[in-house]
DNA sequence: AAATTGTTTTAGTCTCGGCTAAATCGCTCG
DNA sequence: CGAGCGATTTAGCCGAGACTAAAACAATTT
C-alpha cells in the first residue's frame, strides 16, 4: 500500500519537472515544508523499491530525481484525484477557488475508485481544474500545460485565460476580482517600458476598464493568445 | 493534533459503550482489528493525556475504559463527520447504503469544518443518517438511538422501520430489497413460535407480500411501534 | 589549484502505532 | 481454597517518516 507521504513526494516530484525541469533535493524539501536531509532519506527508500514492486523513481546522489513509468503512474492518480476534487468542490459545493486546494490536498489520498468515478461523471468528465491545470485521465494521458505568461503578450495583443498559478490564495482571490479566470478573455491596452506594469482589459466592451498588473501577477497568469 | 488512529479508538470506545455498555479491551481490539496488547498501549497513552491537554479516556488496568468530556466530545466531532458523509454519498452522489459506511470510514478523518458545514447546509441539516443513526449536532447534543428491536414486536402489531445495524453491507443490500429501509411500515402478520422466524409485511396495501425474517436479521432493524 | 560556499548526504535520534510472546491478573469451578 | 483459564498487560521489537548536527560533495570564486 502506498502511503499518505508517498504519494505527496511522487506528486511534487511530477510538478516540480513540469515547471522547472530539475528536481532538486532542496526544492522538494521546500515544497514538501520537510527538512532536505529526510527528502534524501525517502528518495533512497523510493529508489529503492518495495519487495516486489518496482522503484517509483530514479535516484543518483546528487544528481537530482526523476519518476520511473511506475512513480509517473501514481503521480498522476493522485494529481487527477486532486484536480477533479477542487472542480467538484468549487461546482457542486460552492467553494471559491482560493480554498479548494488545501481541502483537495487531503482529500486526494483518501477517495476511493468509487468516488473518483462518481464525481468525474457528474462534472461531465471535465479535463481542467478550476485554475486551468489539465485533469490526467484513467489512462494516464494529460493535455499539455499552457505556457505562454501573460507577461510575454504584446501591447495589442488579444489572448484567453488558459490557466494561472495556483498555490497562492490571496492572488487566486484578487484574480478573482479582476475576472482574471480560465476562460476570460483579455486586451493588453499597454506595456510600460523597462518591464513595468502591464495594462489589461479583460473581456466586455471596450469601455471595460483596464488595470495596470505586475510582473508578479503576469508571470503566474497564461493565456491561449488570439491574435490582435 | 488528533491522529486518525485516536479518533477511530474514541469512536469505537463511544459507539461500544452505547450499544454493550462495558467497553473492553478485547472489544475494542475486535472491532478496530487490532491486537489486545496495541489497545492496552493505547489506551494508557489516551489516559495519560498529552501534555497540557486533558486526557482522552479514563482508563484503569482491567477495569475498561470510557470517555471523559474531552474525548467524547471529540468522538462525537468524528461520528457527525461519519453519519453526514454517508448521508451525502448516497443522497447526492447516489451511493448504495450499504457502500457508504466504507468511504466514510476515511473521508470522516480528514473533511475541514468548511466542508462539513457545506454538505450539513445543503443536506437541510439532517438529523439521521441513511441506516437511521442520528447525526450529532454541532453542539454536541444525540437524539437517542431508536432500541425496540424487531425482534420484540408482536403479531399484529405495525411499526417504523427508525434504524438498521449499518455493520454488514449483505445484510443492507437485503434488507434495501425488501423494503427496510428507516421510514419504511411495518406490520407483523405472524410470528413462529420458539423463536421461529418473523413474518412481516412492508408497507403498502395489504395485498403486499409478507417476508419470514430470522432471528439474526430482526435483531438488527430497531423500529418504533405505532399501535396495532 | 585552493578555498569558499551552498547543497546534499549521512548518522543518530525521536514519536507513532502497530506486532509477538511472555507474564500476570481476576474469576469461576471443582 | 486453589487450579485453571480467558482476558489483559508488559516487554521488547519493528517500520515509517520526520528531525538535528555533522560530514561530504560540487560548483564557484579567488
Ligand atoms: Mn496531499
Ligand atoms: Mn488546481
Ligand atoms: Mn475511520
Ligand atoms: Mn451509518
Amino acid at each position: 500500500m502506498i502511503s499518505h507521504a508517498v504519494e505527496d513526494y511522487l506528486k511534487a516530484i511530477y510538478e516540480l519537472a513540469e515547471t522547472t525541469g530539475k528536481v532538486s533535493t532542496s526544492a522538494l524539501a521546500e515544497r514538501l515544508r520537510v527538512q532536505p536531509g529526510s527528502v534524501t532519506g525517502m528518495l533512497q527508500k523510493l529508489a529503492e523499491g518495495q519487495e516486489g514492486q518496482p522503484p517509483l523513481v530514479n535516484y543518483e546522489r546528487h544528481k537530482g530525481v526523476t519518476l520511473t513509468r511506475a512513480g509517473r503512474k501514481i503521480a498522476l492518480e493522485v494529481i487527477r484525484h486532486h484536480r477533479l476534487i477542487e472542480l467538484y468542490l468549487s461546482t457542486a459545493l460552492g467553494y471559491d477557488w482560493d480554498q479548494v486546494d488545501a481541502e483537495a490536498e487531503k482529500l486526494e489520498h483518501v477517495i476511493s475508485e468509487e468516488f473518483e468515478d462518481r464525481i468525474s461523471a457528474m462534472l461531465g468528465h471535465p479535463t481542467h481544474d478550476p485554475h486551468g491545470d489539465p485533469i490526467p485521465a484513467k489512462d494516464g494521458s494529460v493535455s499539455p500545460h499552457s505556457q505562454v505568461p501573460l507577461s510575454d503578450v504584446d501591447a495589442g495583443q488579444s489572448a484567453r485565460v488558459a490557466r494561472v498559478r495556483d498555490d497562492d490564495p490571496a492572488l487566486l482571490r484578487y484574480l478573482g476580482e479582476l475576472g482574471l479566470v480560465p476562460g476570460a478573455l483579455l486586451t493588453v491596452t499597454d506595456r510600460a517600458p523597462f518591464n513595468g506594469p502591464i495594462h489589461v482589459r479583460v473581456s466586455g466592451g471596450d469601455d471595460a476598464p483596464s488595470h495596470a498588473l505586475g510582473r508578479e501577477v503576469t508571470d503566474k497568469v497564461f493565456v491561449d493568445e488570439t491574435g490582435s
